[in-house]
DNA sequence: CACTCCCGTGAAATCGCTGTCACAACCAGA
DNA sequence: TCTGGTTGTGACAGCGATTTCACGGGAGTG
């Protein structure tokens, strides 16, 4: 910056606050200062003005990765949102245990960071007060905790919804396939069965615990086993409503490999509406992670702007019933095919 | 770090040392700085510690996209490797023509970073010139540079193998189905239908450029038209070979909405080996973003440890056919049955 | 014409840390 | 006892920006 400040004959502070675009600079010393910078190939350095201003122009996010559609999609649309703000976008991913256990242990957002975002995480009480005295914002993303900004889509909802579709197709033996995922690492899956319990309730229809299976996440074999508990219950069902789109393709290509006719014999419902489920034509519960993301991003930056304003406010987001090929009226005795 | 070096009641010097690890410090004193660094909840600013030592503890990857399997596998196994070493991961998410500009303009990553990762960008000679003087390593990802350093898939092998797996299954009217990407964002394109090219010719199979068509990704109406192009040649060909997954899952769900058997009728080759893939069984040629994205953050981890090492060296990683069930021998005109 | 006020600018302190240098204490060998 | 070499620690300068404060010079006011 000296040498800027040499070369456009002024001061440092003059070509600081040129940079900085405040309007206290007469316009003909602000063109001399911006041509010697653009010459010199300048740029101001983030580190050292942190220093003295306090503030790091970045903003951290948590996410247990970076491989999947979901965070893929909500990083997507956060990231424009935070370069626009002159923000720079630093990725911490935690995929394990071992990595959670550091990051809490060290904090390394601690000053190195304006806000931090914390994706799809299940804090423990403990976690959640240390991010407390971070002494930054924290948002919760795609999970909400009490008397903090967090930003997430209404699952029960969703799943109530989702349900209430194959009720009204006039499905009664309605199973949910529930995900077992890494401990820790998300808690969508009770609310959304909780959902699909309150539907059955208000429709009369009453619960089966038979009918709520569990099943591994991108492991095919596993999905058929969840298939055959449910296939071969005296009573079995007549629609599958699975917690995500990936398992619901799992079920879908199963039952065609058995050929058992989707969704004339069995209909299929998924959550998530991820690309996938597109190519499947699969009836699905659609939430937008693009959405969240970007109302994420949109709260950092509100927080970071005025420090007290808005804190502990919930931002719900909306899901979508998008009826595809897997879902269909149940089948009348008569007309109910064996296969396709 | 002030309030540390004086409740463990010593300089600020000692406490720098202790929490940096440097073995001059008396066992004794070391505890009892690391006792008041826990009290007190401290943690180093990189910033200022940035300030004077010059380097940030950052790197920063530029890509084109954060919302694809790629992107996510090549980002998912490099952001391990730097936590490892303790370096921050920061994101550039340049997804359109004006954000590049605009970084290439600014360079937000100079004097930011320890070290840029760029994935797959084709760059201008004037871009690269630019990266040149940033005053870091500059580690070219999925694209290769001339004399700077570059780690990418050999992408003319992989299509020249899958090529000749077609031809070895008797096919000799073999199409490359190109994708039209948005300009300037991966270059791939070109070296997989060059080693296409080489297949066809070291079989002694003349070129027909009437066999090359192109066509968007993620849009299954443009797959159709590509299709109907191929199909309504005079001599339509056995076998696609399509540049890209998702292309060729495109192209197998047309044919096989008109009833036209995969792979009895038409073998089709996809070439990345995506999930989506396994999901619809289809043969293609993998490539390995996760070993991409670790190949490249070891280079950039020994490039910022020893400055003028291994400059220009490029690293290519193979290709592997995977045969599936979407390719089969050429059918013999009598069991060539018109449809499934 | 004198006075005040604002505007644009520069000097200097400051942010939190690292790294150099000096120094005190101790030990070993002469 | 003295010298020379370690070892552990502290004082202090400086990294590159921002920010406060002071100042000079014109414009506006009475």
């Amino acid at each position: 910056m000296a040498d800027v400040a040499e070369r456009a004959g002024v001061s440092t502070s003059t070509v600081s606050r040129t940079l900085r675009g405040l309007s206290t600079v007469s316009p003909e010393v602000r063109a001399r200062v911006e041509k010697a910078a653009r010459e010199l190939n300048f740029a101001v350095s983030r580190q050292a003005a942190s220093l003295v201003t306090g503030r790091t122009g970045t903003v951290a996010v948590m996410v247990p990765t970076l491989n999947s559609w979901f965070m893929g999609s909500a990083l997507s649309s956060l990231a424009p949102l935070l370069r626009a703000a002159g923000l720079q976008l630093n990725v911490y991913e935690i995929p394990d245990l071992a990595e959670r256990t550091a990051f809490f242990e060290h904090l390394p957002a601690r000053r190195n960071a304006d806000a931090l975002l914390v994706f799809s995480f299940d804090l423990t009480d403990e976690e959640t007060a240390r991010l407390d005295d971070l002494g930054m914002p924290v948002i919760y993303v795609s999970q909400h905790v009490d008397g903090r900004p967090s930003v997430y889509v209404d699952d029960v909802a969703g799943a109530l919804h989702g349900t209430r579709h194959l009720l009204n197709l006039g499905h009664r033996r309605i199973a949910f396939v529930q995900t077992q995922g890494a401990s820790g690492f998300s808690f969508s899956s009770d609310e959304r069965l909780l959902g699909y319990q309150q539907a059955l309730t208000e429709a009369g229809v009453p619960l089966d615990d038979d009918l709520v299976v569990s099943t591994r996440v991108g492991d095919k074999r596993a999905a058929a086993e969840a298939l055959g508990t449910l296939l071969s219950l005296r009573e079995p069902p007549t629609a599958l409503f699975a917690e995500q789109d990936e398992v619901a393709v799992a079920l879908v290509w199963n039952l065609r490999k058995t050929r058992i006719a989707v969704p004339e014999r069995i209909s299929v419902l998924g959550f998530d509406d991820q690309p996938l489920a597109d190519w499947f034509d699969l009836s699905t519960v659609a939430q937008s992670p693009s959405d969240m993301g970007r109302e994420a991003g949109e709260l950092a930056l509100k927080l970071i702007g005025d420090a007290e304003a808005e804190h502990g406010r919930h931002l719900v987001l909306p899901t979508h019933v998008i009826p595809r090929s897997t879902t269909a009226p149940v089948a009348q005795p008569a007309d109910q095919p064996l296969s396709e």
